[in-house]
DNA sequence: CTGAAAGCGCTAACAC
DNA sequence: GTGTTAGCGCTTTCAG
């Protein structure tokens, strides 16, 4: 298969006449090997076309300069985005990056996680499964020296940086605009609560409520509502079963794109008839008819932000673990803007 | 660090006082072993939760169950559904993936294969940008045994497999299309010719024309217009520069984005004043106002071709090499319906 | 069916 | 500043 038997530092050794300790040290550029030999050594590194084998150096050290990145799916604009800026910073330090997606499966998540011990990785950046077994392989990793960062849907009592989005916060402020811009009968789009970004993204609509002084109606309550389909199917039966709701915060923009939809095709206008937030800021929210309010959440900082935590446990002992939040900006657009559609 | 000292194979040969070799063995469910001490070791295995090396085991025979994918950006969604794909079908062969951009940069590229070879992975997945120092970087990997299975930007002359689109007929029938909807100025808005996928796109645009008897018209050719900004720029350029031009092809959606934009701030109608049509099919294509023509590229499903002929290039020998085509789906939309909109 | 022994390519004490 | 030596954990001939 090869045109040439592989070459290593014992052949660069050979024809040194030196050692391949004193060449290893030479390409590493070990302080204590003079200049003279390590220009000797990479002038023939380079004439006999050395390549490092990566992998023995792996097992030697007990190291590696791969990071594994978990997450749900890797097509979500989302992850895509963190992931592009976990790539370009990791990449910067000469890392590699190992990719892999649970589609939400406890199981495969943690089977994914048990691959990348394997394999040595120095760090894990995560958006997790809260699996009682998953916890567990997380501490496995911790335990074996691997670096970990949790971010988007993460685990709150391990010992890991976090870095996350105030969705708390965000989803408040977005439903107490809608409160304020006279809807007061908001149906909640929720995904699954045994994610902490669901059930903060909940509180936050319930705070909202509780601020402005109305209780939030249980019926108006719709979980596992998360993507365009569900979404849709929770529009039609809003219209077939006239329960009085004038909104809908959406806890993620595809339901909120399926009801959309929907409410187009069924003649109900957005936002006069009915008012419509989603989360996430998705590209299509911007272009939708009307386009739909939704809340930015910078995405590509907050994977640069795990990126660079993760460098620095890597690297650099003691670093101390940090929970980082990254505040989203809502984005206000004409599906809630009740009161100027009114004008 | 680690609670308890990592557990190897010579552990469980002592504790089951046989030999390494021999637990090796059962572990893989070599033949020549019985049963029963298969079950011995992996009973063992499972009560001492001793974990494979797999550095060591790669290290060991020279391969490694690693699937390299290269492409320059991963948050496109053309690239972010392939990968997507990719993970998918990998991952059920226990392959994992490492993943890598190269922002379009010749220089990157080379230095993310030499990586990947260093790294022993076992294929690499890439599109490829053409400069001659990659494509000599790819044969080195070729060389070494990696199987390589290039997609969408592809250099011709190697000996791997493809899969990729009929950029060229597709181009074609959406230009055909548009010359019979009654533009016959059309423009070409055009990524970099140094990529195949955009030389066939363009040579498509001619060959319509050429077919329907119009001679297309050099000034109407934006070369470089390939994204959001330069596509708005182009607009604008055409806005102020009364060419005469009635339509735009645009080789990727992002340029016929911006364009779109700046012609409804503009007060130009679409379809009426100008057509439009895009490439690519990305999501928002079909929520901009009016939606816009495109080409569904079937990306998920390029991913999968192209991950599951690597997987068998790897694990079979002489595999032959495939070059797939995946025919896209014209998806006509309001923007290029002239006859539709005057009706 | 199992054991003995060698070695993948590199690094890191420890010498001097 | 450089050489000696041992070994990371695994697989795989070769022997029996």
């Amino acid at each position: 298969m090869s045109k040439e038997a592989k070459v290593t530092i014992h052949d660069l050794a050979r024809e040194l006449e030196t050692t391949p300790a004193t060449v290893s040290r030479a390409l590493n550029n070990h302080p204590r090997i003079s200049q003279k030999m390590k220009d000797r050594v990479k002038a023939m590194a380079q004439k006999l076309n050395y390549q490092p084998n990566i992998v023995a150096s792996n097992l030697r050290t007990g190291k590696s300069k791969v990071v594994g990145v978990i997450v749900p799916n890797i097509n979500r604009h989302y992850f895509s985005n963190a992931i592009h800026s976990i790539e370009n910073e990791l990449a910067k330090a000469d890392y590699s990056v190992m990719i892999c997606q649970t589609s939400n499966s406890p199981e495969t998540e943690q089977k994914l996680i048990n691959t990348l011990i394997n394999h040595k990785v120095s760090g894990i950046i995560i958006s997790s499964n809260k699996a009682k077994a998953n916890i567990e392989s997380l501490q496995k990793a911790l335990d074996a020296g691997i670096k970990i960062v949790q971010f988007d849907s993460i685990v709150e009592n391990l010992p890991t940086s976090f870095v996350r989005n105030n969705d708390f916060e965000a989803s408040k402020a977005t439903v107490q605009h809608m409160l304020e811009q006279g809807y007061h009968n908001i149906a909640l789009f929720c995904g699954r609560l045994s994610s902490n970004i669901y059930r903060d993204r909940r509180a936050g609509y319930l705070a909202a409520h509780k601020e402005y002084g109305i209780e939030a109606n249980d019926a108006f309550f719709f979980e596992k509502t998360n993507n365009r389909q569900e979404g849709a199917e929770a529009a039609r039966y809003i219209i077939d079963n006239k329960l009085g709701i004038d909104a809908i915060f959406s806890t993620g923009d595809y339901a909120a794109l399926g009801a959309s939809l929907v409410f187009k095709e069924a003649g109900i206008k957005i936002p006069e008839d009915i008012g419509l937030a989603g989360y996430a800021n998705e590209p299509f929210t911007e272009f939708l008819n009307p386009p739909i309010t939704s809340f930015d959440q910078h995405s590509k900082e907050i994977g640069a932000i795990a990126a660079n935590q993760i460098l620095k446990e890597m690297e650099k002992i003691n670093t101390p673990l940090l929970d980082t939040i990254v505040k989203g900006t809502m984005i206000l657009r004409e599906s809630t803007l009740k009161t100027k559609a009114k004008s």
